[in-house]
DNA sequence: CTGAAAGCGCTTACAG
DNA sequence: CTGAAAGCGCTTACAG
């Protein structure tokens, strides 16, 4: 059985009015009525507004999926980042939501939780749905881009980029800002410095690590690494198991802020004092860095700047323009604060 | 011209495969091939391998737009929070994401930016996407859900709660938990005690300011309100210029972590100490609570617990399971640390 | 168990 | 400017 639009028999909701209702309430033909409420050709302002009247009138809205579908695609951005939790991905997250939101695009937000399978699930998911494009910070830098190139649906990548090439990328310098900071501890007089850093199988790991390593090799230093995947716990865990193993690190550089958590914690737990005993510089710079027991020393990223730019290429590339795959590179800033040491550095 | 899938000339991405072409190539009909791809009905062993066969051969890959639109619905639940950088909301939205990806939900994040016009739209996005149901955690109580009632998309609020009733809510027992932790500052012999708040237009505003109100009226003592929207910058504002007023709290009950970022920092900048000159307590318990200058005393919600109660009642919900609308309501935890000043509580 | 056919609700060449 | 009609790619009663 067909329920009819007025056919409201008791209890039930009514179907939602088709844009056929509406066209034969307007005495105008389905088309007309698509056309008017796309504002698409220019139609007979008496038909317009008759089609107008009718659709108010019966409270009508557009099937979006019959929509989609006949269009093939679902018109909204969307924007995968490796952490939700991360004060870093949600400022970028609302960054980009915020232009995209003025720009007319919606936005749907998707959390890899740096986990390789579900970014590829949620790619997946986003090709599905044909998005018109996609904001992509990787979990996984071997991450699937051939769906979404087949499709058509243009990728920008931002903080973290891929192996394959062809995607624009905005991307932070992270290899001479870690190497930077690292060797104003060594000039400060640091011998031992551990590295306590993030995923080596993601840029942003492994170019972090990178620079640590090329100011510990210049001065002729062993460099001493502790994996803490990105995260706090394990960040936590990696330093607990440092500072106990005897070691003698005098300075740690930590590769993002939730593991400066996580090791400041740590460094708590085991007795010692910051910068006393052990002088702290950490990635990123989160609201509370500066509010924490002594204020963080850090290596700030410029991620409105790097958000807005991201967000400029995609919508060109929406907008269907052609040029080829830009990667941008932003500076870090070093806001010396008091966990480094005083002035020290 | 119709592109056929074999027609891969040059340069153009080659047409996806179609239910049609794995039907042709595996001698079925669309139907045989649908039900194999959808573990339907019983099919034939011999023709659900040919299928499987065909489709793997091309590398199809069924349209979702097309599925959406014979279903009327996207298979995905909707998370709508009020600010993504807040690190409650944060964890609130990872602890949902991965309950409804175990139970094999798709999810999509929203956030509202504590606008109601943001909340309307995102609402209205999921509704015409036809999500199988939504976790709101309104920035708007007004919020219309009528849309999705409609629909028949199930709704249930956590943290926040709609005015309207019907909806199944998860909410934190604020009036208790905020007169209690006021009532102690009071008992520590304070007598001047301001409170942060954040949006009055949203039930934890209004509640924890309920709460702060009855302890003072209880005591006699003259409340003093300062206006900090849940955002930090605002509550650094507003405590500036509490301080700057010549007022004289001694203590600062503030209603979220955010601003109690931005109390911190102006009680800092003010040239006074905490917990000597100002004593505060904040609601949320984020990872830094604990590293801050001093420690902060807090009261912690039970998010893992709420999140997890939410999702299961909005699963039961989309599972057509048919129940009174229930309110649950979970106590907040006080945590004492340095910042209301030792032991004093 | 299998297939032919209707239909989900739009958009958009095509003709007039 | 307007309408009749085809078609987007699936799913699902209905018959056999």
């Amino acid at each position: 059985m067909v329920r009819r639009p007025g056919d409201s028999s008791l209890g039930t909701a009514p179907r939602p009015a088709r844009i056929r209702d509406v066209a034969e309430l307007a005495a105008v033909s389905v088309a007309t009525v698509s056309r008017v409420l796309n504002e698409d050709a220019r139609v007979d302002p008496e038909l317009r507004d008759r089609v107008r009247a009718a659709a108010a009138q019966l409270d009508y809205r557009p099937n979006r999926l019959a929509r989609n579908l006949r269009r093939q695609q679902m018109d909204a951005i969307g924007v995968v980042v490796p952490d939700i939790e991360n004060p870093h991905f949600a400022e970028m997250v609302r960054i980009v939501e915020h232009i995209a939101l003025e720009r007319g695009h919606r936005v749907l937000v998707c959390n890899t939780d740096e986990d390789g399978e579900r970014q590829a699930s949620y790619l997946q998911m986003l090709a599905d749905e044909r998005v018109s494009g996609i904001v992509l910070s990787p979990s996984d830098s071997t991450g699937n881009i051939d769906l979404l190139r087949d499709l058509n649906i243009p990728v920008v990548t931002i903080d973290r980029t891929l192996k394959v090439g062809g995607t624009d990328a905005v991307v932070a310098d992270n290899i001479p800002a870690v190497r930077a900071a690292t060797h104003r501890l060594i000039q400060a007089g640091h011998r031992s410095i551990a590295f306590v850093g993030g995923r080596p199988e993601v840029e942003t790991g492994s170019e972090r690590q990178e620079g640590y390593l090329a100011a510990m090799e210049e001065a002729g230093l062993t460099p001493l690494l502790a994996d803490g995947g990105f995260r706090r716990d394990a960040a936590e865990a990696a330093v607990t198991q440092l500072l106990a193993g005897g070691c003698s690190a005098s300075a740690l550089v930590v590769a993002n802020n939730l593991m400066a958590l996580g090791a400041i914690r740590a460094i708590r737990l085991a007795g010692a004092r910051i910068p006393t005993d052990i002088a702290v510089i950490s990635v990123d710079n989160p609201p509370w860095a500066e509010l924490l027991d002594p204020p963080l020393t850090v290596l700030a990223q410029p991620i409105r700047a790097m958000a807005t730019r991201a967000m400029e290429l995609l919508i060109r590339r929406i907008g269907g323009e052609r040029f080829p795959a830009v990667r941008e590179i932003y500076p870090l800033e070093l806001i010396i604060r008091h966990s480094c040491g005083t002035n020290q550095l």
